[in-house]
RNA sequence: GGGCGAUUAGCUCAGUUGGAUAGAGCGUUGGCCUCCGGAGCCAAAGGUCGCGGGUUCGAAUCCCGCAUCGCCCUCCA
């Protein structure tokens, strides 16, 4: 409905300048907003406001001319202007029903767009290296970049789902250190961990599986010999079970992307060149350095080090490369918070490469603030407790895990309570919009026992749902794909869980006021088809999140 | 010291990118099952949008200053 009224207003602003009562201006961006007050109307512009300037013409003034060039077309019921300037869009009420055509044309591919036009895109996201077991922290930012690849995929972008694993640098080696001398630990010896080991537990159990196989073996050569084989055993375990902690939460990755792969087809070193060909890389005090100032960076970066290793950075422009490289039109990563302060060399380091800036969008997930009836619970990544994803999820659940992730900007920090998240009550969302879909499927289903299929667009009279709520409902629906868009538009995800706890509460209150199955089989089955709707946007709303639709609960 | 982000109801947070009388959930108070599932609904109370300036028809939103909090400032990853 949006785009029907924005077509029709900027058909009057062109006609308007046929005419000459509007002098020619620079294509104005026409916005349509949805007014707060009902007797604002369904639509409202600001256009008028806008285009006073230029026309040097008072803005009530410059409505009235567009107003003057507007075509109803069948759809208006009126048009006012208000207040200083806006033009106030009023639908014919009857019209808004026919809305739910759509949905019954589209189905479940209701919501779904080509916004994208096919448009390559790659979300890199999680990318946690294999030292440990996910945390609540990867758990979010696992969500987020999921639910964002679904939202993508949903308005016609072409999305691959990867992960990087960082596995060439010092924290593997400390991972192959910290198993090591636990395992000589285990055979007597008495070892203090040096600095960057890592303590957890599960350290102590590989080092255990390592002694069960290998038994003394290891311990008669030298350390620098034996260290590696560790690194890649430990290695292997560990991200066997973080692909298992994704699985359970979900997410599945369609690729892996090893940073060592990079070193094997000399990535890093065919960057370098192209950055010495660019004349962006220059030699200083021993090192190499990027010039990410020429980009707007505040300080130039080390990519060659004094001792000729290459840096982290390095590392990643030249994995950034090879994305490029991969043919993805638009690179997204996901990012913790933390390393906001890389962004500007990041986005240097892709327009040295002959990228534009918006080639690159990285999505900052904030910390979790983890929670048990209010009380924080202590984590502390070095002392080796933490709680584990894995846990969260054992406790509470995926859907109640992603749909908590999901309610705050990914931007803001979240506070994520344990107790609230798994009490089946009025605390806990996740239930509230799941249990409108149980409801949803309890009221098809009492139709059925009565008689009543669900009911084609075509075989219902939508006139008879003359209801305010019906007529809210029926508005909330048409807006939903609108939503999606925005929400791929912005890489927010969060939207969803906003819209949805709106749709879920129209629901509860049209089902409290007003009976679905009558004795009135016209409008039983009129208002079937509308409940029927809302199931459909609402399974595809928390598909989107990835959380179940549950036919009871 | 520099940079980034935050500051909105008792609490946790939205606010459609500058619009009209600032919203939601929880919590509090009071109501609603003869009836498609009460995991629900209805109603009420609750606000100097951190503070002070500025920009304009119009500011929670943009600009400047200040305060408080968090994060980042390595030839670490």
């Amino acid at each position: 409905m949006k785009k029907k009224i924005l077509e029709l207003l900027g058909r009057a602003i062109e006609a308007a300048f046929i005419d000459g009562s509007l002098c020619r201006a620079e294509a104005p961006i026409i916005e349509i907003e949805l007014p707060r007050e009902e007797n604002h109307g369904d639509y409202a512009t600001n256009i008028a406001m806008i285009l006073a300037k230029t026309q040097k013409k008072s803005p009530r003034l410059v409505a009235e001319t567009i107003m003057n060039h507007l075509h109803c077309n069948g759809i208006l019921e009126k048009v006012d202007l208000a207040g200083p300037g806006f033009i106030n869009f009023f639908v014919k009420k009857d019209l808004w029903v026919t809305l739910l055509e759509e949905v019954d044309l589209k189905g479940d591919a209701y919501g779904r767009s080509d916004l994208g036009s096919g448009q390559r895109v790659q979300v890199e996201f999680v990318s946690a290296n294999p030292t440990g077991p996910l945390h609540i922290g990867h758990g979010r930012g696992a969500a987020v970049g999921d639910v964002l690849s679904r939202i993508l995929e949903a308005t016609g972008h072409a999305v691959v789902k990867e992960y990087y694993i960082n596995d060439a640098g010092n924290q593997m080696a400390n991972l192959g250190k910290s198993v090591y001398f636990r395992y000589l630990e285990l055979l007597g010896q008495s070892v203090s961990l040096p600095d960057g080991c890592y303590r957890g537990d599960y350290i102590i159990e590989l080092a255990r599986t390592m002694l069960d196989r290998h038994g003394a073996a290891l311990q008669s050569t030298t350390p620098e010999e034996v260290i590696p084989l560790f690194t890649d055993y430990a290695a292997g375990i560990i991200m066997e079970g973080i692909k298992e902690d994704l699985r359970i939460f979900g997410v599945e990755f369609d690729c892996y992307f090893k940073e060592s792969e990079l070193h094997k087809d000399r990535g890093v070193f065919n960057l370098l060149e192209t950055l010495r060909s660019r004349a962006f890389v220059y030699e200083q005090e021993g090192a190499l350095w990027f010039k990410s100032t020429a980009f707007g960076d505040e300080k130039d970066r080390v990519v060659i080090r004094e001792t000729g290793e290459p840096t982290y950075f390095a590392g990643d422009i030249a994995y950034h490369k090879n994305k490029y490289e991969r043919g993805f039109d638009k690179v997204i990563d996901i990012w913790g918070a933390d390393h906001h302060g890389y962004i500007p060399r990041m986005s240097a380091g892709i327009q040295a490469l002959g990228r534009s800036r918006d080639d690159l969008k990285i999505v900052l997930v904030q910390l979790v603030n983890l929670l048990r009836n209010g009380v924080p619970v202590a984590m502390s990544t070095r002392a080796g407790e933490f709680v584990t994803l894995r846990e969260v999820i054992d406790e509470v659940g995926a859907d109640a895990a992603r749909y908590n992730f999901l309610m705050r900007r990914s931007n803001s920090h979240l506070d994520f309570d344990l107790e609230i998240a798994k009490k089946q009550s009025d605390e806990n969302p996740v239930y509230y919009v799941q249990y409108a879909h149980a409801r949803i499927v309890n009221i098809l289903k009492t139709a059925a026992d009565r008689g009543y299929g669900v009911p084609r667009y075509g075989e219902i009279n939508a006139g008879l749902l003359t209801e305010p709520e019906e007529h809210e409902l029926v508005k909330m629906i048409d807006r939903y794909p609108e939503l999606i868009e925005g929400c791929a538009l912005s890489l927010e995800p969060h939207r969803i869980t906003f819209y949805l706890n709106g749709l879920a509460a129209l629901l509860h209150s049209y089902y409290n006021k007003h009976r679905v199955v009558s004795d009135d089989g016209e409008l039983t089955k009129a208002r079937l088809f509308l409940v029927y709707s809302i199931g459909v946007v609402l399974r595809s709303a928390l598909g989107l999140l990835g959380v179940a639709a549950p036919d009871r609960m």
